[in-house]
DNA sequence: CCGTATCCTAAGGCTTGCCAAAACAATCGC
DNA sequence: GCGATTGTTTTGGCAAGCCTTAGGATACGG
């Protein structure tokens, strides 16, 4: 046993990350190996040796054929690190006027150098903020989350009312739904759900029309 | 030639600017390889391999069995990460409170993952600082420095006057010679010098002996 | 309940950056 | 000027992370 307590690459902290966000964007676990692989650009062989590496280190569960899901430790590290990726990337947006999504990816690169204490003192010089630039929740030191968890746009029913916590979409649909005024921060209504899941919905007194996947990426919490 | 104009790893990087803070430093060029190896802590070969490799790309001038001096690019790379560094070192000391060397050493990370326009945007919302949290210059965003160079209070010769630019040390001797009236922004002159290269010095009229450790931590220009 | 499509695993390779050993070349001090 | 020290180069290896190929295991839809 001559290693190190807190021993995780880069590569090791983004495979972590990526199972954390999953399950906190409302993928039912275990979060299928296919899953990690996609978002993390990677062929399926790679992200399976990873995961069984990390499985064997006790950072996650392993079920083949079913998924991952992140074990006490796995949870714990994941939370440091997108801690540090969502305190940078309220210093990026808020400070230095970068786009949230600009801030969201340099502060992926920041997040596996900056020490613990670090980001404590830089939580405390930001005021303490509670979400990330696109508007997910910022673990504290412990690892716990202390707002509400978002809720996908495509699990609420019709009539309820919620208010915009993050916009996850690619650019692209980004930039359309935000013309829409579908950004973090807004309120918005379920005015009624189609056959596929999509949803028609009420911003600013606009009506608008969401196809499933932009409704999946559409994160809200019950107020703000 | 499918390959990236600015394609230098974080090991490449850290090479270039080890060889530029010695020239900094005020050792005479070409750097010995093997002070670039002792500096990074790697293996003699291991230096060598990387600065045939930096010196094919253009980086640098390799002359066996005497050193390496950096070409226009290796400066151009040098001096923006150089950059990086001490913005953030600024940050990290002015702003969350870190000390100096820590501050220099968790920039030491931030360095390789910051890119040219949050460096600049990092520089405006600094206020244009023009010295690092240890006192080096930072370089402008075309790599140029505008202030002058600082020189070790140990380089400096009998008889000679300096403005007290930063002082480098540890805690302790840092509060040490600060109670002598060493401290940044102060006039000092050089009254003699020992065997050892040691500095007998004068600060606000009163006499004192710095011993070469202290000597080398004490950074001076010509004015203030 | 069976076949297709997905997923898993093993094996072998590539790249980067590091290392040690060994043989050779150059520099420097005396 | 010569020998000891230092520097260079080649060879071979290691670890991390990624890849492809190929074949075996599982799951799910019809």
């Amino acid at each position: 046993m001559t290693q190190n307590a807190t021993a995780t690459s880069e590569s090791e902290e983004m495979y972590l990350i990526t199972i954390a966000t999953a399950i906190e964007d409302g993928h039912s676990e275990p979060v299928p190996v296919s899953h990690v692989a996609k978002s993390l650009d990677v062929s399926g062989v790679s992200a399976n040796q990873m995961v069984r590496k990390l499985a064997a280190r006790g950072y996650l569960d392993y079920e083949p054929y079913r998924g991952v899901t992140l074990s006490e430790d796995g949870r714990r590290v994941a939370s440091e690190i997108l801690r540090r990726r969502r305190l940078w990337g309220v210093f990026l947006k808020e400070r230095l006027g970068l786009t949230p999504v600009r801030a969201d990816a340099v502060a992926c690169d920041l997040e596996h150098v900056t020490p613990g204490d670090v980001a404590d003192l830089l939580s405390g010089f930001l005021g303490g903020p509670e979400r990330g630039p696109r508007g997910k929740a910022i673990p504290d030191s412990s690892g716990d989350i202390s707002v509400p968890i978002a809720e996908r746009l495509d699990d609420v029913a019709a009539g309820e009312w919620r208010s915009i916590a993050t916009v996850d979409l690619d650019n692209e649909a980004l930039a359309f739904v935000g013309r829409q005024g579908v950004v973090p921060g807004g309120r918005i209504q379920v005015l009624g759900v189609g056959a596929d899941g999509d949803r028609f919905v009420s911003v600013d007194g606009a009506c608008l029309h969401l196809a499933t996947e932009l409704a999946a990426g559409v994160l809200v919490v019950d107020s703000l």
